[in-house]
RNA sequence: GGGCGAUUGGCUCAGUUGGUUAGAGCGCUGCCUUCACACGGCAGAGGUCACUGGUUCGAAUCCAGUAUCGCCCACCA
């Protein structure tokens, strides 16, 4: 407990207050706690390859508050912090750092030192890279990322997140990877995870398969190209295609069943321009006849509507497009032909962009491209973080069924969302649309090498082959393994790779399959069962909305195979920052402030201020301009609880409320008390804010200026005391109000009187507001506060201080309202400076003033 | 094309079961060196609540439609 000062300053309080809380243990979880006692907060891990940016301070603000409110109200708050430091952001990161690249055929090396040359730039291109292996990458992972931690921690703690620094996790730490391994063995055993070799969306830059969730569409220019197929009678059949390249691929033609046009053509078979091949005309309905020419080329494979062709016509397959994004060399079965064989090797080893260009100079050349090819722009599917259109590639990959083929599960997925209260409620929709929307499994499985391994080997057959259907699963407690270094049960290492003897799964997984598993990392599953008992389900999850197709649903998934269950009871969307012209801030727009900047300038009050202010799911426009009204705000705290302190003293609390002024404000602050919890309860931080802070400003205005009279001593002791115990009831309360808000101001001031953290204090009730109120009524303070509006107006309209004497002052009003100014004349006199007071019964309210000769 | 939001003074936004002259802050104007606060205080000007219809005694609020903007999804021959 100090002192109030003369001269408060919130300058330099982060500083002190985190200090304390961290040598205090303020947010230190009470892991004795029960489970209804408990809070449990599944906080999103931020990226740890990138930097922190506003976005990041508004949306974790917004949780803070929550969790600080709720450990007021007295549950035990479970707020841990993760880092992701999984996924390809990070790879990338590495590799470029320190000039590596993970090879997952590598053996580790525990004798690998970092390069000491990390992060510059030249000296890693004299060198060249260097290979390692996966287990020495993740190593070096945690070596770059470690740095960043700390520095993302301590802007953490200096914006006042209330996290237990002790529970941190990081997504490719040992822990996660252990856990998901384990939840992925689940899964497999249980049948929700198989393997399947098929068609799937394929990034030819990052040679990796992509998932449903992880697509985006992107305006990109093409061309319809119309291109002629034969007849053996040798009438044309005409389609339009944007992907004439794809021909050696074509398998059939499709029109619509009802398109009569093409009618007579079903069954038949035509043969493709340049290649010669034979291919059938099918009828399917999924043709478009309104599409081009009304009948289209299916190719193994253009896009996704192929897929389906080639699945439900029981086509061939003829890629020719292999995991580089380049053709391949040999034709496809079906070309056989000279002359198709000769026009292939016009393509063979292009990349897609050449064999294009190619293909359409040979079908000018035989003439059976008609006109010149006609630009559009349409949609092309893209991997999120890719910047070449996708491919479609067969290959052997890993699911996990999330309803995407199950009408059952996707019913019983859409129904968890029943089971949890989305903040704001609409945000459940997108929900529900996402999974409605779902047209496959979940594609878990990455040909990428950094990240969670697959936990699984194959046996070989007595040819060296793989027996893909019979995987090896280590035993849980071996987790985490890494199947290309560690050898399975029953095999020796030098079985690797020979016939009869096994190999290791490559693939890695997916990042979301580790993020989707938050709540069991966090909470200790399988691992910790005591801490699980009292923390999951979880209460919150807090996150952006537009990672509910990703985060949110794969993370229900999760827990619905697992612990059939949904995850949380509560989830609460964050909107996005805009720039003041409305548009989402980005990095690479380069209009990004860095929030230590802003909370070293205005402090961290003040940011939160303007963070808090956001409402829950809405979008919120980056203002400067509101974070200094924090500082205002925080500052008037500052001095108003300074004032209030001095004037009331400290033992005033338990004194009584005799003025009817005094318990008006009461009982009015005790429908503050009222409107603030139940807008936190309903995770609506922002409305229990402007709430408190509308009322702190006519606490201050009015209130308290009509009242320094009386608390001098103007009117006797007890009406004195009775102002004393009022102003020390409703700072108290404000105080705590305000708490969430702005931690650290509200710490100070509460550390003049307090020994223990407002932190862990009682959230206000009105209950004893009420109590002490007694019978109030509340137009009390109206009444005062519009006749010491009227007579500050007649003081600013004579254009005097408004210290200046009123000789006399003549309120005119019904006979109702006078009684009440009677009741708090005394006050009213006191801060008008007031030396006659008049009171008429009129009809409207009316103040008549004189102000005193020579003021 | 489907879904979900949004549209309130120059700017950023409140407005929770429809109820007297629509609120706040910023900005603007004026005043006050006020003994808690000049990193301040007091007061003032400023709005056909996007538009059109409907329900109602009464609509910013409910219903229908229109427009504009944003997000999600679908479309990709």
């Amino acid at each position: 407990m100090s002192q109030v000062p003369d001269k408060p300053t919130v300058d330099g309080l982060e500083e002190k207050w985190s200090a304390q809380w961290e040598a205090q243990g303020t947010y230190t979880f009470d892991r004795t706690r029960t489970r209804d006692e408990v809070f449990s907060i599944d906080t999103p891990p931020p990226t740890v390859s990138g930097s922190l940016h506003v976005g990041h301070v508004f949306s974790y603000t917004h949780t803070d508050t929550i969790a600080r409110y709720q450990r007021m109200s007295g549950r035990e708050v479970f707020y841990p912090m993760g880092w992701d430091d999984n996924g390809l952001p990070t790879e990338r990161r590495v590799q470029n750092y320190f000039g590596v690249r993970c090879d997952p055929g590598l053996a580790y090396d525990p004798d690998f030192v970092p390069p000491a040359d990390g992060g510059d730039q030249k000296a890693i291109t004299a060198r060249g890279e260097i290979s390692v292996s996966r287990r020495n990458f993740v190593e070096l992972c945690h070596v770059l990322t470690t740095e960043d931690e700390k520095a993302f921690e301590a802007l953490w703690r200096q914006l006042g997140l209330s996290v237990d620094w002790s529970m941190t996790y990081a997504t490719i730490d040992e822990h996660c990877q252990r856990v998901a391994q384990r939840a992925f063995l689940r899964n497999l055993a249980r049948g929700e995870a198989y393997q399947v070799e098929a068609p799937s969306l394929w990034d030819v830059t990052f040679r990796t398969a992509v998932a449903q969730a992880e697509l985006e569409d992107r305006e990109d220019s093409g061309a319809y190209h119309q291109i002629t197929f034969h007849r053996a009678d040798g009438d044309p059949v005409v389609i339009d295609t944007t992907r004439p390249e794809l021909l050696p691929a074509c398998v059939a033609l499709v029109a619509h069943p009802d398109d009569e046009r093409y009618q007579p053509l079903f069954g038949s078979t035509v043969t493709t321009p340049l290649f010669g091949v034979e291919v059938p005309i099918h009828a399917h309905q999924l043709a478009d006849p309104e599409k081009g020419t009304g009948i289209a080329m299916i190719c193994t494979f253009g896009d996704t509507t192929d897929v389906t062709w080639w699945r439900e016509l029981n086509l061939p397959v003829r890629a020719v497009i292999n995991r580089a994004g380049r053709f391949t060399e040999e034709p496809p079965s079906g070309i056989d032909s000279p002359d198709g064989r000769a026009a292939y090797a016009q393509l063979a080893g292009a990349t897609v962009f050449t064999a294009k260009k190619n293909i359409v100079e040979m079908l000018r050349a035989s003439g059976d491209l008609i006109g010149d090819p006609r630009p559009i722009t349409h949609a092309v599917k893209y991997f999120e973080k890719g910047d070449r259109p996708l491919e479609i590639v067969t290959s052997r990959q890993w699911y996990i069924r999330n309803g995407g083929r199950d009408a059952d599960l996707n019913g019983d997925l859409i129904g968890r969302g029943d089971q949890m209260s989305w903040h704001p409620a609409y945000m459940q929709s997108r929900y529900t649309n996402w999974i409605e929307g779902l047209n496959g499994d979940w594609l878990i499985s990455r040909q990428r090498f950094f990240g969670v391994p697959i936990p699984l080997w194959y046996p070989l057959d007595d040819s060296g082959e793989p027996i893909w259907d019979s995987p090896i699963s280590p035993s849980e407690d071996r987790l985490p393994v890494d199947p290309s270094s560690d050898t399975p049960d029953g095999y020796q290492e030098s079985q690797r790779h020979q016939p009869g003897g096994f190999v290791g799964e490559l693939d890695i997984m997916d990042t979301w399959a580790t993020s989707s598993l938050t709540p069991q990392i966090a909470c200790g599953w399988e691992e910790d069962d005591d801490l699980f008992a009292r923390t999951y389900p979880m209460d919150l999850r807090p996150q952006g909305h537009d990672i509910i197709r990703t985060w949110l649903f794969s993370t229900v998934v999760r827990s619905h195979l697992e612990a059939d269950t949904a995850p949380w009871s509560n989830c609460a969307l964050s909107g996005w920052i805009l720039d003041p012209d409305r548009k989402k801030m980005s990095k690479s727009k380069g209009n990004v402030v860095t929030p230590k900047d802003l909370l070293d300038r205005y402090g961290s009050d003040a940011v939160r201020y303007w963070a808090a202010n956001g409402r829950p799911g809405t979008d919120t426009a980056f203002d400067e301009g509101q974070m200094k009204i924090g500082r205002r705000l925080a500052i008037k705290i500052l001095n108003a609880s300074r004032f209030v302190r001095n004037l009331a003293g400290t033992e005033a609390a338990d004194g009584t409320v005799t003025d009817p002024l005094d318990a008006a404000l009461l009982d009015r602050l005790a429908d503050l008390v009222e409107t603030a919890t139940t807008a936190f309860e309903g995770f609506d931080y922002a409305r229990a804010l402007e709430r408190t802070e509308a009322f702190f400003w006519s606490f201050t205005d009015n209130y308290v200026e009509l009242v320094k009279g009386r608390a001098y001593g103007t009117q006797g002791d007890d009406a004195a005391r009775s102002a004393h115990v009022t102003l020390t009831l409703a700072l108290d309360t404000l105080l705590g109000l305000f708490a969430p808000f702005l931690p650290f101001v509200t710490e100070e001031v509460w550390g003049w009187t307090n020994e223990t953290s407002i932190h862990r204090s009682r959230w206000p009730m009105a209950g004893p507001l009420r109590t002490a109120a007694g019978q109030a009524d509340q137009a009390v303070l109206d009444v005062a506060d519009e006749a010491l509006s009227e007579i500050r107006r007649a003081k600013t309209e004579a254009k005097v201080s408004l210290r200046a004497e009123v000789e006399r002052a003549t309120v005119t009003d019904t006979q109702e309202r006078l009684s009440l100014i009677e009741a708090i004349a005394a006050d009213l006199k006191d801060a008008g400076k007031i030396d006659e007071l008049v009171l008429e019964i009129g009809t409207t309210f009316d103040v008549d003033v004189t102000l005193a000769t020579g003021s």
